[in-house]
DNA sequence: TGTTTATAGTTAATATGTTAACTTTTATTA
DNA sequence: TAATAAAAGTTAACATATTAACTATAAACA
């Protein structure tokens, strides 16, 4: 479904890449490169983007903890990627994992506060990171471009 | 920097996300959808997503061929990774590697009749998925929405 | 009640991605 | 030219991500 088509030169390489494709390589390279960012921001304080993001659902999760499925879902990652996630966590000291007197098939997930104190620690980098990104954005911008992500997010009609 | 705060509830879980970082988490969302999309789409032709980024690259080259150098360039993947990549295609007959006689150091990529095989064979299936994710869009949406992710990820001033 | 089914999580195998350390070859330059 | 620096890849160690297969517990139902 190519409805334009453009060619540049880049060491014998010849782009042959649509308006629509354009469009998701853009999407995923400035996602990453966010990401990448973020993890070198994150790697100061010993964290991954991954971790990071566990500590915030655990931090906001009411005493501090959440299952392994529950963070799963929020976080839109696969169980067994958490486990593996909740493990590299727990050998940090930043969670501890025990499981659920009522349910013992569940995994409590809980923030120490060794991890909150990190991700307190870590506040100030990470939106001055986020708003290096945005900062030639005004509000409305965001607005719209937020609407543009979510539309691309649920493939509206 | 927060410049805005919002509350919900997910399972005793409180979002307390900026209106910057929503922006920013949308995008990364919306990209890992996306690439979980395409890796879905491309397994069934025995691909994954970086592998038929490598191979479009190669076929877009002078000759199908380029090098690890270039491709990694391109691509905006490190070295190590781009070796391990390449192994793998080579393993499945859709690269062959060797080295430049001319720089005994370059490593030489170059797409096999089977490779362009392949990227044919995906070539609908791949556009249909971009689609998916588009269609809602006018082409003055997309255009939009285009020059937002390039000033995103080159942090315009 | 006892069998079946569903849920929660882990383990294993594999692909992708990172950085650091290393080898080999080519370029510089003193 | 000989020593040094730079460039191109690879290897190793690790974090993240996937799917498939598995264990253990709880819920459903017959």
């Amino acid at each position: 479904m190519p409805d334009e088509t453009e060619s540049n030169n880049w060491g014998g390489y010849k782009s042959d890449v649509t308006m629509d494709e354009k469009v998701m390589v853009a999407l995923v390279k400035a996602s990453e490169l966010f990401k990448k960012d973020s993890d070198a921001i994150f790697k100061n304080y010993g964290l991954t983007f991954s971790q990071y993001n566990v500590l915030r659902v655990l931090n906001n999760s009411s005493n501090g903890q959440n299952t392994v499925s529950m963070a799963s879902k929020i976080m839109l990652v696969s169980s067994p990627n958490m486990t593996g996630i909740a493990k590299r966590l727990e050998k940090s000291g930043l969670i501890i994992r025990k499981s659920d007197l009522h349910d013992e098939r569940v995994t409590l997930l809980e923030i120490t506060p060794k991890g909150r104190k990190v991700l307190e620690n870590i506040k100030a980098a990470h939106y001055g990171n986020i708003d290096s990104y945005l900062k030639s954005f005004s509000n409305s911008g965001k607005a719209r471009l937020l609407e543009d992500l979510k539309r691309i997010f649920n493939k509206a009609e």
